[in-house]
DNA sequence: CAGAAACCTTGCGTGCACGCAAGTTTGCGT
DNA sequence: ACGCAAACTTGCGTGCACGCAAGGTTTCTG
């Protein structure tokens, strides 16, 4: 599943791909991020300024991919990991799970993204779109009901999250609240959606 | 509320944009979309190239304001003028009502829209976001609730919408139900979040 | 009504995204 | 082992978004 198709080719593709993000991360940590030129993390990575485009869409992808790695695809299988649980707390825990405590280098990272407006936008964008396919498939699968509902639900989840991480990361001018640590946010914002899940869930099963 | 602030340079701004997205649309009709410089777009408007970035932000967004208008705070103002009736109903209605129809050249350019790749994407994308915020705002009057949860609310609404478009404009391969008209796909796309309204609804009267 | 302040337009320069058409590498069948 | 086809890289060219600063217009203020 996970597994490379081929060999060689896939493992060079791969090799790049992670060069190029790991160069954008520490050359966006060493000089500001608006110093750092698409040309730069290129060289970095051996290769060239129109090849970065074949593997990241824009300048900022490559950075917040560094961090993101393959998280949205770990709340799925998380999701599809426990069928007997109910289906909001599923979907709220595996996304607690995945978005808490990101790693290691994903320390200095997050403050990164979290200081640069363009970054902080890449990120929730990504990071919520991300969600959307996978936790779509889960859904639909996990319920029987038909793919569009799936659809709307991930897509409602992928919201909420998109919320709190904005929330999360928003400057906060230390005038309003600080508003409390990201698994919190999380949950709140989660929290609207549980009805929902649960009418789907039950209607599923009575069905 | 919606009335010019002083008078005259607003006028005028007004005058470009709308000049703008005419111009815009007239252009992509005739020509085909991907012939259409922004460039064109300015001279026919008789405004600068540069200055057309100063009113949209993208090429795409000109060609998609002359259908969209101002159909999202519209939406806003039908939700705020229903006080009386169950929430999910009256956001799917006033949903439903503001994208039926969307008027005289409106069936033309939607066409185009529908046909070319870009512009879906680009509608789909503008008008969910458009409807967040303003939605949001009148979700949180509406029910007594934090402004996070209207928000995470809104939100869900406009990502449905916004799946509720993109099915609707899908290419369709002939191979796929047509899957009806937009009013279905809409109020199909809101029901699975009804429950959600509710609970909403329900918790701050009984509050 | 004159001067100032706010605002808008515009040209210029830069960086970026991407289509296209070679040129090069990898994989696979025979 | 050989050669072809698919896939990847790269340079080039184009169009676009946008920061910046200069100049013009509208609005505000005394």
């Amino acid at each position: 599943m996970t597994e490379r198709p081929t060999g060689l080719r896939e493992q060079k593709k791969e090799a790049t791909r992670k060069a190029l993000r790991e160069a954008a991360l520490r050359l966006a940590i060493e000089r500001e991020p608006d110093n750092v030129r698409v040309d730069d993390i290129a060289q970095a990575a051996g290769v060239s300024p129109r090849t970065y485009n074949n593997y990241f869409p824009s300048r900022e992808h490559a950075i917040v991919a560094a961090v993101t790695a393959d998280r949205e695809s770990r709340v799925a299988a998380a999701v599809r990991a426990r069928p007997d649980a109910r289906l909001a707390d599923a979907v709220a825990d595996a996304i607690v799970d995945a978005y808490t405590d990101p790693g290691e280098h994903g320390r200095e990272a997050l403050l990164l993204i979290t200081t640069h407006p363009a970054l902080r936008q890449t990120y929730a964008e990504t990071t919520s779109s991300a969600l959307e396919g996978p936790l779509a498939t889960a859904l639909a699968e996990r319920v029987h009901a038909d793919p569009q509902t799936a659809r709307v639900l991930a897509a409602s989840v992928a919201a909420a999250v998109r919320i709190a991480i904005e929330e999360w990361a928003r400057p906060s001018g230390a005038l309003v609240v600080p508003s409390g640590p990201l698994p919190d946010l999380l949950r709140a914002a989660l929290a609207p959606l549980a009805p929902a899940l649960d009418a789907v869930e039950s209607r599923a099963t009575g069905d």
